[in-house]
DNA sequence: AAGTCAGTTATTTTT
DNA sequence: TAACTGACTT
């Protein structure tokens, strides 16, 4: 093999954390300062000093980083990288259990349950019980459950505990425990797991142990990196400590993370794991990237400023040796729809002044809802734009009936499947049948299959029941020894679905038919480009296989984001959440009010306002080179008019760093009472025109313009002139606007504020 | 079984 | 405001 040449691109503290492979390490990786190469760098580095690849096991949060680490890793040391076991927490505990699932009681081809599966479960358990919804509503059930898993509480510790019961008593939800136990029975019934189920269920298999699994895997990783580990929660600490911790174990398990980004404390994430990380392992190296290679040093100042409002935090000092960028805007809005205006007004100026592309600017917000004033501004611009996040493909009504045959042909016990798809299409079949089957099967103990045969119901729904047991029965034979692709296609044909989504032609209709092609042509794609590895040590094997069991494990861990193409080329609006990871060379960041962010559910405690602050620590962190802090004094929220006072982190920027001093929030921030704010703004303040452009475009005469000209048009933006024809005096221009693709605009010379830029 | 209407309730969400 | 739920109607 040849010498190293990738740890020349590294600096000294990176160079180290590449390096030092045996032991415990921990990385406290600061924004921007080269997370990524050191993680993908230490593992070729790891290869080269002859440690074979499938003793590696790398684990995420996101399929997307998993991926963007396999892709690096495979441009450094070539194909020999699909042999490291990397992807999320999730996937990679899912691909054991589907290989050891036996020994813990569940089918191998368990289905995995999303959320909205787990809530409707849990509602019907909830509505079994008689008890109110209202009350024992699914998100809350949902969450408690969620966190007691995450604490590793079993139902049966649950009901011991008497401190929970306690809690719950006082809460007036002293039937959780009972929910929560009932739930992981059904779950077991129907063959499935939840998301915390993936990982709970991984840990009981190796605390139980049986045939020595653990040891088994043990031998295996040797290796272990953490990405994110901030963001870990007990459970997947626990897990790894079984990994890891072993007599004679060397404990190679190398962390990445920044306590300055756990944002995800709400989900069960512990900051301590990454605090206390040292004292379970006081042999511990720890590297601090603090060279921020991504943002300009007004940013990064403002960052350090930001973060250090946080009292508990490993201390470091991000710096950057950037300092030709510039400082960072700050601009006020009267009213949200000001706000989405003037940042409208922004972007434009971004795109044709300063060349930045519409994929190289972000809009990030704290709460989705805050999307749609810039959509309709976006649009009215005619500036391409996607909005992240929100409903899903996978989330959609016509794909969920999809994947609920099919999940229901591959594991018959999936008790959500079955009730979703059992009238759909339409057999006559109604709800009050299917309580009444089900109870019965419940009552008895007999599956839903089996309560058939009993004959509780009559005429149609009894005759369409037994049908559709035949049905499923024929496609569950058929898919044995059938690829997914052929499966799904007998089952589109043979269920009805085909013929039932053909025939609506509504304008909705008609998108749904397409969203189910689009199932049909990723099932056949991922049956095609189907790759097998075959691990060399016999034991296992990574395999991509073409089964609709391994299609439908590979989607149930997929969201939205993973199915992102990257092609077009559009402005990006999301939340700060899901920003995190990315960068953007202009981000702006709206909505900075308090109560809006920071979010008036977290006024309550200290802790959650750090949380808050992470969260604005990880927004301002994003941009590379133009920063743009945004606020409204008043903003419709609910219906209502509210006026909130200026964001806090405003002020925690530091007014050193912030571009234009009159804006300063400040000033604004001592007016408390609304009108005298409104006031104000009419007696202090310059004369605000909402119509106005914040960035004038300064109108050329009708014979500055030729062919070939750059162009700036105040509402279709940067163009080229094409040709011009008309008489002298109402010359008429053809233009290529940037933002059209096809057509091409005239524009009459005489009248049109447009700018010649060459 | 499907449609209508009033009442209710509002974060963030890698998997 | 708007999206969702649950009760009630057809």
């Amino acid at each position: 093999m040849k010498t190293i040449s990738f740890l020349d691109e590294l600096n000294e503290v990176q160079y180290k954390a590449v390096t030092t492979i045996d032991g415990p390490v921990m990385v406290i990786a600061g924004p921007g300062s080269g997370k990524t190469r050191v993680l993908t760098y230490r593992i070729a580095y790891m290869m080269e000093q002859g440690i074979n690849p499938h003793n590696i096991l790398t684990l995420t949060f996101t399929n997307k980083a998993a991926r963007e680490m396999k892709e690096r890793l495979e441009k450094v040391v070539g194909p020999s990288s699909k042999f490291v076991w990397a992807g999320t927490f999730h996937s990679i505990f899912a691909k054991i259990l589907r290989i050891e699932a036996e020994k813990i009681g569940f089918p191998s081809s368990f289905t995995i349950y999303d959320t909205d599966d787990a809530k409707s479960m849990l509602s019907h358990i909830i509505n079994e019980l008689n008890l109110d919804n209202k009350i024992y509503s699914t998100n809350l059930v949902y969450n408690r459950i969620s966190s007691a898993k995450s604490l590793l509480i079993s139902p049966t510790a649950y009901l011991q505990d008497t401190s929970l019961m306690e809690q719950d008593k006082y809460k007036r939800v002293p039937y959780i425990g009972q929910i929560y136990s009932l739930y992981a029975q059904r779950c077991k019934n129907a063959g499935a797991m939840d998301f915390d189920d993936l990982l709970f269920n991984t840990f009981i298999l190796f605390h139980r142990n049986p045939d020595n699994v653990l040891e088994k895997y043990q031998q295996k990783f040797k290796y272990l990196l953490v990405d994110e580990f901030q963001d870990t929660n007990f459970m997947q600490y626990a897990i790894l400590k079984k990994l890891i911790t072993f007599p004679g174990s060397q404990i190679n398990l190398c962390i990445v993370g920044d306590d300055a980004q756990s944002i995800y404390a709400f989900r069960g994430a512990t900051i301590e794991n990454i605090l206390d990380f040292s004292k379970d392992f006081p042999h511990l190296k720890t590297f601090k990237l603090e060279q921020n290679y991504r943002s300009g040093k007004f940013i990064v100042n403002a960052a350090n400023n930001v973060i250090n409002y946080n009292i508990r935090q490993i201390k470091k000092e991000i710096w950057t040796d950037q300092s030709d960028s510039p400082k960072i805007g700050v601009v006020r809005a009267l009213t949200d729809s000001e706000e989405s205006r003037k940042v409208v007004d922004a972007i434009f100026e971004h795109k044709n002044r300063k060349h930045i592309t519409n994929s190289e600017i972000a809009i990030l917000y704290r709460t989705n809802a805050q999307s749609r004033s810039f959509e309709e501004q976006l649009r009215r611009a005619n500036i391409p734009y996607k909005v992240y996040g929100g409903m899903s493909f996978f989330q959609r009504k016509e794909i969920k009936d999809m994947l609920a045959y099919f999940r229901l042909v591959v594991n018959q016990k999936d008790e959500e499947a079955f009730r979703r798809i059992v009238n759909f299409p339409k057999r006559g079949i109604g709800d009050m049948s299917i309580d009444k089957l089900l109870t019965h099967a419940l009552d008895t103990g007999k599956t839903f299959w089996e309560a058939i045969d009993d004959q509780i119901l009559s005429g149609k729904a009894q005759s369409s029941l037994v049908d559709f047991k035949k049905l499923i029965s024929a496609l569950h034979q058929y898919s044995l020894n059938n690829d997914a692709d052929a499966v799904a296609d007998m089952v589109y044909q043979k269920s009805g679905l085909s013929s039932h989504f053909k025939g609506d032609k509504s304008v909705e209709g008609v998108g749904r038919l397409e969203n189910v092609e689009a199932l049909m042509d990723a099932i056949r794609d991922y049956v095609e480009n189907d790759e097998v590895v075959m691990d060399e040590d016999g034991e296992m094997i990574i395999e991509k296989s073409r089964t609709m069991v391994d299609y439908l494990q590979n989607i149930s861990l997929l969201t939205d984001f993973d199915n992102e193409n990257g092609d077009g080329d559009h402005v990006n609006l999301m939340s700060v959440h899901s920003a995190k990871g990315l960068e953007f060379d202009s981000v702006f960041v709206v909505g900075l009010e308090e109560k809006l962010f920071p979010s008036f559910l977290s006024l309550q405690s200290e802790e959650q306002i750090n949380e808050e602050r992470r969260l604005f620590y990880v927004a301002i962190t994003r941009a590379r080179k133009l920063l743009t802090l945004t606020y409204a004094t008043s903003r419709m929220q609910y219906g209502k008019v509210v006026y909130n006072k200026p964001s806090r982190f405003l002020e925690e920027v530091g007014e050193e760093n912030i571009a234009n001093p009159v804006n300063q929030p400040r000033n604004l921030m001592m007016d408390s009472d609304p009108r005298a704010r409104v006031l104000g703004s009419f007696t202090k303040s310059p004369k605000v025109n909402t119509a106005q452009s914040l960035y004038e475009i300064v109108p050329s005469p009708p014979s500055a313009f030729k062919v070939g000209s750059q162009v700036l048009h105040p509402r279709f933006g940067h163009g080229v002139i094409k040709s011009i024809d008309g008489a002298a005096g109402n010359l008429i221009a053809i233009v290529h606007f940037d933002s059209f693709r096809e057509d091409d605009k005239r524009i009459m010379l005489k009248f049109a504020k447009m700018q010649v830029l060459n």
